[in-house]
RNA sequence: CGGGGUGUGGCGCAGUCGGAAGCGCGCCGCGUUUGGGACGCGGAGGUCGGCGGUUCAAGUCCGCCCACCCCGACCA
């Protein structure tokens, strides 16, 4: 059960964030430090993101397949830039059966290198290609700050790997499933982004370019909220994946990698939460109704439940709760079910049932209305796509307001306090050290859509062709 | 791993000078309630984070350890 209040948003977010997952029963800690039990509601959540993204993975052409949890140390180490970028957050398994092991296994921080492995064994011709495989797992990564859901030692999440013959069909493969996440973002989770490349002290371990979609919180830090990578031949190199083609002659396949985890589920909290509690978009809400039947004698409550009955079965086709508790008051149910963030309540009482009415309550906005219960259903299906349209507009204009244009270098720390930086960059990794140092912001991202022509680096002044993505990040 | 903080019923906390472990919420039972977080009465629930020390006596004083949270470095 629930206590009464939360922290506000705008006093103190982190701890804002901490007790609404708690409160709503997303998740709660595990025994082991940085771990996280996900709860029931938070897994139907994240069960809603999956079966969203799925269908656009099979969509495009991609099976699901199950690739081991442990692997060869020795399998890490065949790529150099990919075993330093993961080493530190390695963990090894060196005991088996009462046994020490000959070598040690890593338990998988993702899984690049056990499907190369694999892909090395399948793949002979160009026949065999593309090669598009998706796997739904868990990966360990030994963090030093953890959080939930947004940083966690073990977190769920889809890796895809694919592999193809040419480096222009991989490349337009790390871009259609980056396509893909910002699609499923904007129009499943009302969580608009902006798509583009990372810069070289961000991208992927082992990989050649990496891409993300990047999301603004609602406290103005940004979230990476998927990434594809496109990985060139270093992968095939390192596990020989090579293909004979047309020609007779051996080439080695390019190779992508796509990821969107259980982060993102922190995202949706982050981006459309209020101080009453979660805002869930229609679309992936574990309920997208919920209906309080309301009532003091016995006569109200048997025609209440009548009419609610009623309700319930014209509403069939929506996720729908009827929270019949006899135990708690119907204020303390209206609370209960704004803090978990329920797109749309109806309330049944005696006045409802004298007019043959129910009366609405959008999560997303202040107001009830009163409807008759015939059509309610239409009803429903329309403000049910008005709350999920709302939400989308409400994060865009949230994202425009904070992105900033300085003009100079000194306005340019100004905004990045409290909001993003759009500005023009050298491209300079140096540059981008010093930005760092010197505002804590880092560079989110160079945005795919750009304005052309040439401006002057922000910080040093030096000729830029390209706008990028300054903020502080989560 | 560096800096700061906190560990006392499920949760949030109080506990003075070392001298009988408390409060609020939640939980269980009964009754009255129910259109914005109801109320009364009666209950259950604790090796005070762990180990060691000082003392006639330790939640309280001392030492070590552990865990968690916040801020940094690292990261999806």
């Amino acid at each position: 059960m629930p206590q009464e209040r939360l922290p506000s948003r705008a006093d103190n977010f982190s701890d804002w964030y901490n007790q609404l997952v708690l409160k709503a029963e997303m998740a709660d800690y595990g025994p082991v430090r940085g771990t996280m039990v996900v709860r029931p509601y938070g897994w139907t959540l994240w069960e809603n993101i999956t079966a969203a993204l799925d269908r656009r993975f099979k969509a495009t052409g991609h099976v699901n397949a199950a690739f081991p949890l442990l692997i060869p140390m020795s399998f890490l180490q065949k790529e150099k830039d990919h075993v330093e970028g993961f080493s530190p957050q390695l963990a090894i398994v060196t005991i088996g059966g009462g046994e020490e092991l000959e070598e040690p296994l890593v338990v998988r921080p993702t899984s690049e290198t056990i499907i190369g492995h694999m892909y090395a064994k399948w793949i002979e011709s160009y026949r065999d290609l593309p090669v598009l495989i998706n796997v739904w797992n868990s990966v360990v990564r030994w963090e030093l700050r953890t959080k939930l859901f947004l940083r966690t030692t073990e977190f769920y999440w889809q890796e895809g790997h694919t592999a193809h013959a040419t480096a222009e069909e991989a490349k337009a493969e790390t871009q259609q499933m980056l396509e893909v996440y910002a699609d499923f973002a904007e129009n499943e989770a009302a969580v608009p982004v902006i798509k583009g490349r990372k810069s070289g002290r961000e991208k992927f371990a082992g990989g050649v370019d990496s891409y993300s979609v990047e999301a603004m919180m609602g406290d103005t830090r940004a979230l990476q909220a998927g990434t594809s990578h496109f990985l060139g031949e270093n992968f095939a190199k390192a596990f020989s994946i090579q293909y004979l083609n047309r020609e007779n002659k051996q080439q080695y396949v390019s190779t992508t990698s796509w990821g969107l985890s259980t982060r993102f589920v922190g995202a949706i909290i982050m981006v459309h939460g209020d101080d009453q509690g979660l805002v869930l978009p229609p679309r992936l809400a574990p309920f997208q109704v919920v209906i309080v039947p309301i009532y003091k004698t016995e006569q109200e409550r048997s025609a209440v439940m009548e009419q609610t009955e009623r309700v319930q079965q014209s509403l069939a086709e929506f996720r729908l709760k009827l929270d019949d508790r006899e135990e708690v008051t119907p204020g303390f149910k209206f609370n209960d079910w704004e803090m978990r963030g329920v797109p749309l309540r109806i309330e049944i009482g005696p006045k409802d049932v004298e007019q043959g009415q129910v009366t609405l309550a959008r999560r997303d906005e202040k107001g009830r209305i009163r409807a008759p219960v015939e059509g309610v259903a239409q009803l429903v299906s329309a403000t049910l796509d008005e709350i999920q349209a709302n939400m989308l507009n409400k994060a865009r204009e949230f994202m425009r307001e904070n992105t900033h244009d300085p003009a100079d270098y000194a306005e340019f720390k100004e905004v990045v306090k409290s909001g993003w930086a759009d500005v023009w960059w050298c491209g300079e990794e140096d540059c981008e050290a010093k930005i760092k140092q010197e505002t804590k912001a880092t560079n989110r991202v160079i945005p795919l859509e750009q304005p052309g022509g040439q401006g002057v680096c922000i910080r040093c002044g030096n000729a830029a062709t390209e706008r990028a993505i300054f903020a502080r990040a989560y």
